[in-house]
RNA sequence: GGGAGCAUAGCUCAGCUGGGAGAGCAUCUGCCUUACAAGCAGAGGGUCAUAGGUUCGAGCCCUAUUGUUCCCACCA
């Protein structure tokens, strides 16, 4: 059991091998066992482009505390792993690096791009997983999955083709997001909605009839070219003459109508606005009220098509200024304003969206939304904090058809099969199809889905579904908690909720830990642009994986956004460093025989003292884990293991160390018993340090990580003896007062004379005073008579302090006084609340009878300070 | 235009269902006391944004106000 530890904690050295011992060892395997409750956490998959970033470590870090914390508790614990395929993400990078060896995807064909890019996954996409092992995660790497693997694709294709059938999904025209830069369309949620400094271009388009203007105001002037009508509201009597009439668009020479139709603001600019059905949601619902033509003007990557020979081929920003410039030119240019305006903009690449008209599939979201709403509203599924709740109810509540086709490559290909010849449309799970009606071979949709309808399947597809039957199915879903954060509410929790509820009739998670962000010091985004993020990776290689973990869960509520300050890693490493240290004390003072048999009979008031404050922690963080209030329990650990074992209790054991014989046993057998305790319960938040120090001072062969999580128990409960020994501690803190107010070096010893009525407890405690309190010898006694001597007082005692020379009576009464006066206000607010009768009337008993005893303390101390600024007196 | 969060010690933040305000860092005073100076002992420092209200009792609950951050929303 003996071991030498170094003086430093030096977690580079130690965590790449624990973690290897606990894989070769099958630690982090979940068995299905019908003995055990299941406990089941899916991981939310991080793209297979991405590198380990400060969200992750959050994120990670919050799950492996939680699956640690309930495999120690004897649940049959599964993390399950795995990666997203990130469809647009990963094209464009692939398609970068082609571009930079000057090769197209079109030179490649669908056939060689897919090829390259299973090949970069290969290449890739383990690296993001070989960094979450570095945080020490204990996924069951055995199950680990990807979005895009054989199990996932088929239940991509179950799903799709079950919703076709049932009228859940449709293809239809409909007006889009589409990013320009990435030639696909993305989903509501998919577009950022940015404020952007723009202008107001007031136009006047003439009448046919030549008998005026029309003036109107555009933010963009180049959408004209697409213009088939102008609206006015059918209620301003400003334009009442003019509707029906026929307008001549400038620059383009069409005759368009104006419209009338309710979606104009009177009141807003002119009250008339060009309708541009093609490049615009608004204009297209209203082309579509009045039946207008729909004109494309653009092309894939937002340039004006060969149909306007003037603008053909310029981009829109181009094509705008030199628009601008001819209808100056022409005399249709009013004024122009500046106008700060909501743009939408590409999530992943950051260009302006541009609105499009074209054939997309969807997800009718309205039937999917109802369970979902349902679910949280009965409670099936609870979010942690609760208010995220509103964020996702008013979501669903307003949640439009969900646009799923993307036209990449990387992804899963939509199922849908067409004929060429007679147009006819087949969705097929089967992997090709023949024309139901002319038997000629079909031709794939050449789309691919949005990756998040992979990733809305993931909490049953990767436990074996669509196989009903499978064993993993059936036993660890629907899993318990879903750690995320609140930015990825609307792409992925509202998904799977509603694709579990509709696959597998069950909410896919009951429990929703959300978490927020993890911002630079200064407050800001961690972002690449900035330049500000932090690499996990190289603070745990400077402080180590378990400062980087505590540091995470220390001090934040859930859902709250929080700053990464490196000082808190230090903090947090300092404290691994003190743990460390307390187990080399430990092991460099136990026998070389020592053998662990429990705890011993002949324990004394110090040893129930710590014992019976332990038991209440074990209780308090199983509390605080089940509520998830995570920073809570870290809080409380640290404080124990800190202030209560380390500087309380080991320094209390000293002396008995020293005398040796059977109370050095006892003291050693105590402190080794709530070490492996404390370390228990600290190894789901640093599970390294842990681990390393339990092997040096278990016997056991079983990990820690696969030990039992202390509890509460019963017969741990010393109420007693807590309070005896608060005593003995009340005494040594205020002796330690009184020397530090007379700045009395430590080496410098006085005798100390404690006058109590609890002698018997004193008369334990004695030792103590020695070591802690810098007395050469101690006296107790139940009076004493002293004079010239500083004066400690607690409710329980007066301690003499005779330093003669260094007694100043003047500044002794002055501090006394002063404690009077202190204690007073304590006596005259317990006597203000116990005579008050409201208080005594509806306050609970147990807080009166707190009060009491609170009262009762004040007035002892009270009394002892009396007799001593009595005696001074004299 | 809706909705939400935050405002507590110089700084960063905790504070669970309402019972005399806490931590880390920073500051000040002493200590190298043989586990740890990444340490030990002590100290100072807060009208818990403001104004009302509910209550025997409010940092916590309610209302309003101010400041701040974020999310959502089709005003051209």
């Amino acid at each position: 059991m003996k071991k030498e530890l170094s003086k430093l904690y030096v977690p580079n050295e130690v965590e790449d091998k624990i973690y290897k011992f606990w894989m070769d060892n099958n630690c982090f395997r979940a068995e299905v066992d019908s003995k055990k409750k299941p406990y089941t956490i899916v991981i939310p998959p991080p793209n297979i482009t991405g590198q380990l970033h400060m969200g992750h470590a959050l994120d990670e870090t919050l799950q492996d505390i939680l699956i640690r914390w309930k495999r120690m508790s004897g649940y049959s614990a599964l993390w399950l792993p795995g990666t997203d395929h990130a469809a647009i993400a990963t094209e464009a990078k692939i398609v970068e690096a082609m571009r930079k060896e000057g090769v197209t995807k079109e030179d490649l064909g669908r056939d060689g791009f897919m090829e390259r890019a299973w090949k970069w996954k290969e290449q890739y996409g383990g690296r993001i997983v070989e960094q979450l092992k570095k945080l020490g995660s204990s996924c069951d790497w055995s199950r680990e999955r990807f979005t895009m693997d054989e199990g996932c694709s088929k239940a991509v294709k179950e799903v799709f083709v079950k919703y076709y059938e049932k009228g859940l999904i449709y293809r239809g025209e409909r007006i889009v997001n589409w990013c320009p830069h990435c030639k696909t369309t993305l989903s509501d949620a998919e577009v950022n909605y940015e404020d952007q400094a723009g202008h107001f271009w007031h136009l006047r388009y003439p009448l046919k009839d030549g008998s005026g203007y029309v003036e109107l105001a555009t933010t963009r002037p180049e959408t004209l070219l697409g213009d088939t009508a102008v609206a006015v509201n059918p209620n301003d009597d400003r334009y009442k003459d003019i509707v029906g009439k026929m307008l001549v668009l400038p620059l383009v020479g069409r005759e368009i109508p104006v419209v009338a139709d309710e979606y104009v603001e009177m009141d807003f600019g002119t009250g008339v606005v060009k309708i541009t059905p093609a490049h615009d949601p608004n204009d297209f619902e209203v082309g579509k009220r009045h039946d207008l033509p729909i004109i494309n003007v653009m092309t894939d990557d937002a340039k004006i098509t060969e149909d306007y020979p003037a603008y053909a081929g310029m981009d829109r920003y181009e094509a705008r200024k030199k628009i601008v410039e001819d209808l100056e030119k022409g005399g249709f240019l009013v004024k122009v304003e500046d106008h700060a305006h909501n743009v939408g903009t590409c999530y992943r690449c950051g260009t302006t969206v541009e609105p499009k008209v074209s054939t997309q599939w969807f997800v009718k979201m309205k039937p999917l939304a109802q369970p979902a709403i349902d679910a949280v509203k009965n409670g099936d599924t609870k979010f942690v904090p609760e208010r995220f709740e509103k964020t996702y109810f008013h979501w669903l509540e307003n949640i439009r058809d969900w646009c799923i086709s993307r036209q990449i490559w990387w992804g899963h290909q939509i199922p849908a099969f067409y004929c060429d010849d007679c147009g006819e449309m087949v969705v097929t799970k089967e992997s090709g199809a023949c024309c139901p009606k002319c038997g000629k071979p079909m031709r794939q949709d050449e789309d691919t889905l949005d990756t998040w309808f992979s990733s809305a399947l993931w909490p049953f597809s990767t436990l074996g579904w669509p196989d009903k039957d499978a064993e993993d199915l059936k036993y660890f879903y629907p899993t318990n908690t879903l750690v995320t954060g609140y930015d990825i509410i609307f792409f992925w929790v509202i998904r799977m909720m509603f694709s579990g509820l509709e696959n597998m009739g069950k909410v896919p998670f009951d429990t929703v830990l959300i978490h927020g962000l993890v911002r630079d010091s200064q407050g800001r985004k961690m972002s690449k642009s900035l330049g500000n993020g932090i690499d996990p990776l190289e603070i745990i290689d400077q402080y180590g994986a378990d400062a980087l973990r505590f540091m995470l869960a220390t001090g934040n509520a859930p859902g709250n956004d929080m700053r990464f300050i490196e000082d808190k890693v230090k903090a947090s490493r300092n404290f691994a460093n003190k743990l460390w240290n307390a187990s080399r004390f430990i092991m460099m003072n136990l026998p070389e025989d020592f053998r662990m048999n429990g705890l011993p009979d002949n324990l004394t008031t110090e040893d129930k003292w710590i014992i019976s404050k332990f038991n209440t922690l074990a209780g308090e963080v199983n509390q605080n884990l089940e509520t998830f209030e995570l920073g809570v329990a870290v809080a409380k650990l640290y404080d124990f293991i800190w202030d209560i074992y380390c500087d309380w209790y080991i320094e209390l054991t000293k002396p008995r160390i020293q005398a040796g014989g059977e109370t050095a046993q006892t003291a050693q057998a105590v402190l080794v018993w709530v070490m492996q305790g404390m370390l228990k319960l600290l190894h789901p938040f640093m599970p390294f340090i842990t681990e390393e120090i339990w092997s040096a001072l278990s016997d056991s062969d079983t990990p820690i990580m696969l030990s039992d999580f202390p509890v509460f128990d019963e017969k741990y409960v010393y109420s007693k003896e807590e309070e005896s020994f608060g005593k003995i501690i009340d005494a040594i803190r205020a002796v330690r007062n009184i020397r530090s107010e007379m700045n009395v070096v430590p080496s410098v010893k006085a005798q100390l004379f404690i006058e109590t009525a609890d002698k018997e407890v004193f008369e334990a405690g004695k030792m103590f005073f020695e070591r802690l309190a810098s007395a050469s010898s101690v006296e107790i006694a139940d009076k004493f008579d002293i004079e010239d001597a500083a004066t400690a007082v607690t409710h329980s005692a007066r301690i003499f302090i005779p330093l003669n020379e260094l007694v100043d009576k003047e500044k002794e009464l002055a501090r006394l006084n002063k404690e009077k006066a202190a204690v007073q206000k304590d006596i005259d607010f317990s006597q203000g609340k116990l005579n008050n009768a409201g208080f005594m009337a509806k306050a609970p008993e147990k807080q009166v009878e707190a009060e009491k005893a609170k009262l009762a303390k004040a007035l002892e101390k009270m009394e002892k300070i009396e007799q001593s600024i009595a005696a001074f007196s004299k």
